[in-house]
RNA sequence: GUCCCCAUCGUCUAGCCCGGCCUAGGACACCGCCCUUUCACGGCGAUAACGCGGGUUCGAAUCCCGCUGGGGACGCCA
């Protein structure tokens, strides 16, 4: 790492080194909400050239599954940006049992024999309940003899409130928090099975780790004053902490699964024909602007233009509704995404999506296709629809009206039809070629150039709305062009 | 209930920290026009917001207080 002179710290390398996490618990897929934190994550490692981890936190074994974890993976893989080390919390637990009991024998622990289902004098729900009767007081000897004695026992921390003090820290996106340790409740680290609680582990981790900079979702903004007091207690520093406003839904409410469906998965997004690229942006844009008027923009841009500084403190709505699951911004976002792409890079994508619906789809084909339909596409999956006279031998059915031009009748159709059909014959098939061709041959039938064009198209493609008329017959070719003119002589003339 | 956080067009947001350049800017979506052989792309334009009430000030979207609204945390979940 670079040490300049007007760092008048010591040149501590560690002490500077950027190391973030991202630590889902794989309990379901990766929600969008999710994905964004790690993004934020990842952005800030890279501009500060520090290090992406990634971290399971699965210390809750009753709820986590392998089929979980698999789709964790499967859509972070997608999003395509990686990471620089991993770690599973459930091979780590002898770390965290040794570090609570060093918290214990420090007196800032304790054990709470409270049974598990014992209802709470006061409910929490209630307010102020901070800790249960009783067992914070316990003497050591009665605390160790209940134990031996094989009683069951939650390891507690002992949030100091004699006297009360403030926590505070100063958060990269929110500011000055602080809070009074009268408003903080005396938490779990071990559970009555041995293994670590959430807040427990993932502050050992984050010491052990040397995790620079916690970054996360903005639930954890309260949660992180007992994450001060517990690192105080490890004898931790505390990392920086940047928290992130939530992704809500159009209802206000918090996205779930349950309440909103699909729309939460980040796999739903790729499925539906997006590009990683783009979803990553439209991600960072809810909650981040780069300063500037931009909004299409590449992994680089956003990486170069990252800073906490950028992020908002106000919720961002995801816009969708049960109709259109899929938010305008991110489709809008995807286009662009699109239309900026290599025309080689682009058919690359659209062979497995033709092939996908049932096209033989040849790599020559979809390439030379690919031009043609890249604008009027938002997402991949809008490809086969779009394309698919370049693949079907046979046209979909169409209505034998769409064939007649404007201000013109089935009569007229059938003359351009015709007479379309002997200029192509002969004509060189190409797009100047087949220009020149068909607008002369207007001319001499003495119809406007849309009224030529106009039964052409629908013949050759099926439907009024298609890509421009001469590059698209080139592909189509010649063959096929005379064979599905003659079919729609034959339906406009019946 | 207790504590924490937030509040600009329908949505994403700029502006707020360092009051005046804000008759509040950009983008998406919607509508209209232009370009054009259709569609699309692109261009142009229109509609549309500082939650409310008090202060402070010559002046407030910007600072302060209150209210209202929304979100979050309060688990042997993360």
């Amino acid at each position: 790492m670079r040490c300049t002179a007007s760092i008048h710290r010591a040149c501590d390398t560690e002490r500077f080194m950027v190391r973030v996490r991202f630590a889902p618990s794989p309990t379901g897929y990766l929600h969008i909400g999710s994905a964004r934190t790690f993004i934020f994550n990842w952005l800030f490692a890279r501009r500060q050239q520090g290090t992406m981890i990634l971290r399971i936190d699965d210390t809750d074994v009753e709820r986590n599954t392998q089929a979980s974890l698999d789709s964790i993976y499967d859509g972070l893989n997608w999003l395509g940006l990686g990471w620089d080390e991993f770690y599973r919390q459930s091979d780590r637990f002898d770390l965290y049992t040794k570090a609570a009991w060093e918290v214990f024998e420090k007196d800032h622990a304790y054990r709470d024999f409270t049974p598990m289902n014992a209802a709470p004098e006061e409910p929490a729900s209630q307010g102020g309940w901070l800790c249960n009767a009783g067992m914070r007081e316990l003497s050591r000897e009665e605390s160790d003899r209940r134990a031996a004695a094989g009683e069951p026992f939650v390891l507690r921390f002992r949030v100091p409130r004699d006297p009360v003090r403030e926590v505070a820290f100063k958060d990269l996106v929110y500011g000055e928090q602080s809070k009074s340790t009268a408003d903080i409740e005396d938490f779990a680290l071990l559970r009555s099975s041995g293994a670590p609680t959430y807040h427990h582990a993932s502050c050992v981790d984050d010491f052990d780790l040397k995790i620079s900079h916690i970054v996360r979702g903005q639930d954890h903004l309260s949660n992180t004053f007992k994450h001060i007091l517990l690192f105080e207690a490890l004898g931790a520093p505390a990392p920086e902490f940047a928290h992130l406003p939530l992704l809500i839904a159009p209802d206000g409410a918090k996205l779930s699964k349950r309440k909103h469906g699909p729309v939460v998965a980040v796999m739903t997004y790729r499925d539906a024909g997006f590009l990683p690229q783009a979803y990553v942006n439209f991600l960072c844009l809810l909650g981040w602007n780069p300063k500037d008027d931009r909004e299409k923009m590449s992994i680089e841009e956003l990486t170069a233009a990252f800073s906490f500084e950028g992020v908002n403190r106000s919720n961002a709505v995801v816009n969708f509704t049960e109709e259109d699951p899929i938010d305008p911004k991110a489709q809008w976002l995807n286009s662009q995404h699109l239309y900026a792409m290599s025309h080689d890079e682009l058919a690359a994508l659209l062979q497995p999506v033709f092939e996908k619906a049932g096209y033989a789809a040849s790599a020559e084909k979809t390439r030379a296709v690919t031009p043609l339909i890249q604008e009027r596409i938002k997402t991949l999956n809008d490809a086969p629809a779009v394309a698919d006279f370049f693949f079907l031998d046979q046209l979909v059915p169409y209505d034998a009206a769409e064939l007649i031009p404007q201000k013109g009748d089935a009569e007229m159709a059938v003359k351009v039809l015709r007479h379309a059909r002997g200029v192509l014959e002969t004509a060189e098939f190409t797009h100047a070629g087949l220009e020149g061709a068909l607008r002369t041959a207007a001319t001499e039938l003495g119809v406007k150039a849309g009224q030529m064009f106009q039964p052409i198209r629908v013949a050759v493609c099926g439907r009024k709305n298609a890509p421009p008329l001469f590059e698209t017959l080139e592909v189509v070719g010649r063959e096929a062009c005379l064979k599905r003119i003659d079919q729609a002589v034959e339906l406009v003339g019946r």
